[in-house]
DNA sequence: CTGTTAGCGCCTTCAG
DNA sequence: CTGAAGGCGCTAACAG
């Protein structure tokens, strides 16, 4: 039997542009037209709109896309860790560019594994999604060229191409480790510890040689039993942190790359009541409610969203005729924050 | 001239079956049934794989799904707001969820606005999710009626159902409320105030009557003076929390109850030296690090997100032949938590 | 202004 | 085991 068919009263398939035709006694396209606020008569606009009505009919944009060749007006957004309030404020940032546009958002959440990224991406193009923002979950690109995706464009966020051509959005990791470097080196610092994520991960690396700059520019160089790299959770960040403060000539300050590691590192501080002195990356919510003075650098995660929705739309405006071989680069600023006083 | 249709080297468009069907010297059947792993000789088998490689082919899962009457594989998850972090929480359970069953979410971002929750239902449905799960923005509900949507399940999220009949996940906000003012009140407060958001918000109305429940257990009445409802971000709270502090007869207690208010009512009395109790409902990171004490009623957000997700599973595992009326409630427990010592 | 034909990319059904 | 015909829901392109 046929699956549907009917204009059947009790009908559970959704009603088709074609039962629509019957019921107001027009053709399919007739109603198609209807839709589209083409050249009909008002008497038999009026004849459709009350059977759309009376059926709660709904085009079905995804047969409509098919037809139209166009893609699904859907834009993916892969990120390492939804549940990290940066990521959601990305997203947010993202959706409200696409939104503007008609896009709508398809999340995949890849919890850092680069083979879940890579099933996920393959997905999302399968789905023919118009284009995709990328947060890398590891260093391999090659899965995210769009030449093999079958031209669907990507832009990066936080971490920049490394061996294809795709536009990106990054933060100034770089500037804003060396202000808050310098920071404390301006305070009086002379011991200035690290904690890092690994280096192989570009923001860590980036990270890491503003630290060491901030140090040369003083004309200092770091102390390599003071860095710690590795640590990405609270809980290791603390325990990193407190390894260094344990030392016979503890560091008299810290410099933490991410969120994670500060609020580790601020914890243990803390609890030994250390008066060791810190700064970190990333901006967070309440910062400025801690009982002790801790300096920020910080920028709108918000932001790396738009502008990489920016960059998305702008590809897709230009078409398949894009220029290949000019990729752009984004760079949001940070911002040093004191907060505790 | 035809869009595409040639195997075209600089080919633009994404190759199609019948593409790599002539490139292996087949029918578009046959790499239709390898790509399903149906019988096929090995010999066939092998020569429809190396064409989809050599052309970079994926199979269009949009027309796929056209084909087979199946919806889009997506759920909609249409929040009030994607930049808390509450919502992010919320997100990532319910991708969690939907991951495992291949399902792929879509983002929708009301900012508690009615009006946009009202269209973007109404595009998701018109991409033909297989079913949303919504944080509503406001207390009308009849367009999220599943009867009126052409039968796409929905569940409702920190909101129960009003007047159609869908599943809904909650919180307990009585409960959580009744616990956490409960504890000042046992800590000798008799003058607990009250900030909350608005009582027309479900979670507002029943964390209130949660605060007022405590007092009536514990012989009391709260007091009209003491009694803050509307603001619903920090700045205003912190103002309500100020205006309640600057009375001649202050509270030496105060409720929040949520996230928001807590903050700005932590900032407040921080701000004046103030030694209010302060108790709130909504967990959020970090609290243990805040240098007063302070109790929260608190809750896994990443629950709520994940509960809701296999509702709709659940839902869509019956099909259109589900028992109508039949609809389930569930309820998330909150837990008394104190930081700060 | 309205209808007919054809086909987007894929798969079910029925032949071979 | 493989192919040809037909159609999912919709809309260009052409009639009339």
């Amino acid at each position: 039997m046929p699956p549907n068919g009917s204009t059947g009263p009790t009908g559970t398939a959704a009603p088709t542009m074609r039962d629509v035709a019957a019921r107001a006694g027009v053709s399919a396209m007739t109603v198609s037209r209807v839709l589209k606020d083409e050249n009909v008569s008002a008497a038999t606009r009026d004849r459709v709109l009350t059977a759309v009505r009376e059926l709660g009919y709904r085009r079905n944009e995804v047969a409509r896309n098919l037809r139209l060749g166009r893609s699904s007006g859907m834009i993916g957004l892969v990120v390492t860790n939804l549940g990290n309030p940066f990521y959601s404020q990305l997203a947010l940032g993202a959706e409200q560019v696409a939104e503007k546009h008609g896009l709508r958002l398809v999340l995949g959440h890849t919890a850092g594994l680069a083979q879940r990224e890579y099933e996920l991406v393959d997905d999302l193009v399968s789905r023919r999604v118009d284009g995709m923002i990328v947060v890398p979950a590891g260093s391999a690109q090659q899965h995210l060229d769009p030449v093999s995706l079958g031209g669907v464009p990507v832009v990066l966020a936080s971490s920049p191409p490394a061996g294809i051509e795709v536009d990106a959005v990054l933060v100034d990791d770089f500037g804003g480790a060396r202000a808050a470097t310098a920071d404390l080196l301006a305070a009086g610092h002379r011991a200035v510890g690290f904690l890092g994520n690994p280096p192989t991960l570009f923001t860590g690396a980036e990270r890491f040689r503003g630290y060491w700059a901030a140090h040369e520019e003083a004309g200092l160089v770091p102390r390599e039993e003071w860095i710690r790299r590795g640590p990405d959770d609270i809980p290791t960040a603390a325990a990193a942190a407190r390894e260094l403060l344990d030392r016979a000539d503890p560091p008299t300050a810290l410099f933490c790359t991410n969120n994670r590691m500060t609020l580790g590192t601020y914890r243990e501080i803390r609890r030994l009541g250390a008066a060791t002195a810190l700064a970190g990356f990333d901006d967070f919510e309440m910062a400025d409610l801690l009982d002790r003075p801790i300096t920020i650098a910080s920028y709108d995660p918000g932001e790396i969203g738009r502008r990489a929705a920016e960059l998305l739309l702008s590809r897709l405006e230009q078409g398949p005729n894009a220029v290949p071989g000019l990729t752009r680069r984004l760079v949001v600023p940070t911002t040093l924050v004191h907060y505790g006083r």
